[in-house]
Formats: structure tokens, sequence, C-alpha cells
DNA sequence: TGTACATCAGTGAACGCGCGTTCACTGATGTAC
DNA sequence: TGTACATCAGTGAACGCGCGTTCACTGATGTAC
């Protein structure tokens, strides 16, 4: 048995953190398997030893979000650590709608950078695109605690999130590209900060 | 000077319909000039008396929502006609995040069904997205009137509206896709109704 | 009014390129003896 | 320990298809006389 299994393993990995750097950028579409192989350092060839078509690649790709490292690594990984959920759900919109985020897709969130091509994908696409939905919900439920309504807060975070980054991704103005994410955020963060227990109704009238 | 002026900018309309419903539900990647032109009845070798590129139909695409059967028409052309800016404002979100427009992304808004597409295109189809999201702001601040933090609240909405949507659109979880827009869609009119002169601070501490 | 003509919107075959996928191969590696 | 071998990850040429674009043409229409 030459090779051992953890070298296959290996390469398979490159090979999905290049697509996913390269999807995220440029979409489906737009990347060839020569250009994903060239980025994990091989030959076309080979690519079908690791799937059975780039559009399993793809969905491979965006479910790779979880495990890499993404904002939870990075958020989690701050020293000291941060214990409290509220702090690290602030933080994580803090980045989430941060310049740096915006300017490099290719290493961050397939939610904002591909939404409309996965909406189009196949399922397993779509099922992973989910996921990476329900690990984000989860952060900011946690950090809102058993409230009534912190599901539905959640999502509204999520949905400010993912929104101000889109519109800011597409929009060619400067201003828009700033703003659009600066309201998002300001939005988001009173969210997080209303009390627990307090239902938005009761002071949205 | 066979065939007029009007014959030919009429062909152009429909080749642009037939464009932006396409390219709405498929993107740009995934519709061809061939089937843009059978949608508008004709066949692929006149594209080009009409449009000096695939791109540049692409821009024209987005770019004609603003002037047909968009939401402003739909919801302005009610009967009897309705003249608060803020009622207006409500209907508007109410049918941005509705079943409707979910299932029917051709028929509807580009914000929502092709960002990430419009993210990697050129210069002229990126102005044309531009304009349709000051579109979409200058309904939510007319109705917000001339409140200090009113530019503000309209990105939020805006954001909350085409975030929901794409979530909702990506995912094929149904709970999922009913949720995010509920919840997108009840902050929006939260906003929308709070007082017109009060301060979004003043509540969220 | 009727007819010949010029224009140009629209047709459909053809070109050329890129890319997903296949395939015969090569050569690095672990194993059996 | 050393050597022959089998395996299979990786290579790169080739295939085939689809699509954007071009081009020579056709024929419907408005105009000049």
């Amino acid at each position: 048995m030459p090779y051992s299994a953890e070298h296959k393993a290996r390469t398979r990995e490159r090979i999905v953190q290049s697509a996913r750097h390269l999807f995220n950028r440029l979409g489906f579409e737009q990347v060839s398997i020569d250009q994903i192989m060239a980025g994990a350092g091989l030959t076309r060839g080979g690519f079908y030893n690791h799937f059975e078509s780039k559009e399993q690649l793809y969905a491979a790709a965006v479910a790779s979000y979880e495990t890499c490292n993404g904002f939870l690594d990075r958020v989690a990984s701050a020293d000291p650590p941060i214990r409290d959920p509220r702090k690290l759900a602030r933080m994580m919109v803090d980045l989430y709608l941060s310049d740096e985020v915006l300017e490099n897709p290719d290493l961050h969130c397939p939610l904002y950078a591909l939404p409309s091509d996965v909406s189009r994908a196949g399922a397993p696409s779509r099922r992973a695109y989910t996921g990476l939905i329900r690990s984000m919900l989860h952060i900011f439920r946690s950090a809102l605690g058993n409230a009534r309504d912190s599901e539905q807060r959640a999502q509204t975070i999520v949905s400010l999130c993912v929104g101000g980054m889109v519109l800011a991704r597409t929009t060619n103005d400067p201003g828009l590209r700033k703003s659009l994410r600066a309201a998002s955020r300001l939005q988001a963060l009173a969210l997080l900060a209303r009390d627990r227990s307090s239902a938005p109704s009761s002071c949205d009238r």
C-alpha cells in the first residue's frame, strides 16, 4: 500500500483549500480545475483521484469553512480566551463586517462570498451552505441566552451581516461600501446589547 | 430607412427583458445568448445588431429593473393609489420578503437574485446594481422623513431585505427559508414604525 | 398610384477557444521475501 | 538488511462539447421616382 492514507487526505485537504479560496473570490464557473490543482501544487489529471466532479468539490469547499481557520477559530483563539458568549458575538459582528474581510473574500466566509452561485447549485452545496448559516446562528443564539425571541434575533443578525456584506461587495460606490456595513453593524450590536428578557416589540412600539 | 427606429428599440427591449428573466434565475454564466434570443423570439445572429457583448447586455438587464414593472410600479399602481410614503415602504418590505418574490426571482429584483455574479462583473454592471440599491434606499428614506438617522435606518432596512432573501434563496431548509425572512421583515417594519424623531440608540442603549 | 431600389434587422452556418473529463502512463512508496 | 514487486497518487496529452462571436446572406420595409 504505497503512500499512506494520511498523505492522500492531506493532498485532498490542500485541493479543498485552494478551491475554497478561488471559488470565494471568482465563483464556481469562473474557476477551472486546472487553476484549483495548480493552487494546490498539482496538475489537472490527478483531480479525479480525489473527487467525482467539480460540483462535488464545490460542496466540499463550502463545507470546509466550518472546520478551517474561520471566524470561530480566530475569535475563539484570542489570548486570553474569550469566555463570554456575548462578547464573542460582538467581536464576530465587528470582524464579519470589517474592511479586512470585505477585501479578502477568498480567506473568509462563503455565506457572503457566493450566495447566488450556491442558490443555483445542487443539493450537497446548498446543504453545506445551510450548515454555515446554522453555525452562525448558533453563535448569536448563545449570546442571546434563552430569551423568548433569541432565535428570531439571531436570524435578524445573520441577515444583517450577510446582507450588509453582500451589498458592500457588489456596489462600486466607496461610500456605500462603508456605510451599509456600518449601519448593519450598529443594528446587529443593538440587537445583541438589548436586555435579554425584553422582546423587540416592547421597544419597537 | 427600412424598419422604424421604434421597431429596433422594441426588439432591443424584448431582448433585455428576456435576458433579465434568465439572468435572474440562472446567473450570468449559465445563460447563453442563444437562450436569451430565443426568449425574445429571435435567433442568435441578430444579437450583435443590438449589443456589443454579453457583458454589456448584462449591465443593461440589471439596469432595466428600474424602469420596468418592478416593485415601485406595482406598489405605486395600487388602487386607490398610496400616497403615504410610510405605508408604501411597509408594503415594499412585505412584498420584497414574500413567498411569491422568493419563488419567482426571474420576475423580480436583481439585488437579491444575482449579487455574487455582479460582484465579479465589470464596472457597468456594478454601476447598474448600485443604482438599484439607491432606488431602494430612496423609498425607505422617504418613509423615514428627515430624522437625523434616516439614512442609516434606510440602509439597515435594505440590508435586511436583501440579506433575508439571499439567505432564504440559498438554503434548502424550508423552515429557515420562512423564518429568516420573517425575522428580517419584523425588524425592518420596526425600523419603519419607530418614531421619526427618536434615534435608534435611545432604545438600543 | 405603382414599381424598383437601398437599407439593415434578422438568419443560421462556421470558427475558435476553454474547460470538464478521460485515459494510458510514470514513478514514488510501502511490503514481502 | 537488501531487493524485487505491486500499488496507486500524480502526470499531461487528448477528446468532445458548448458557447461567444463573426460573417455572408436574405428578405421585409420605407422611400424615390
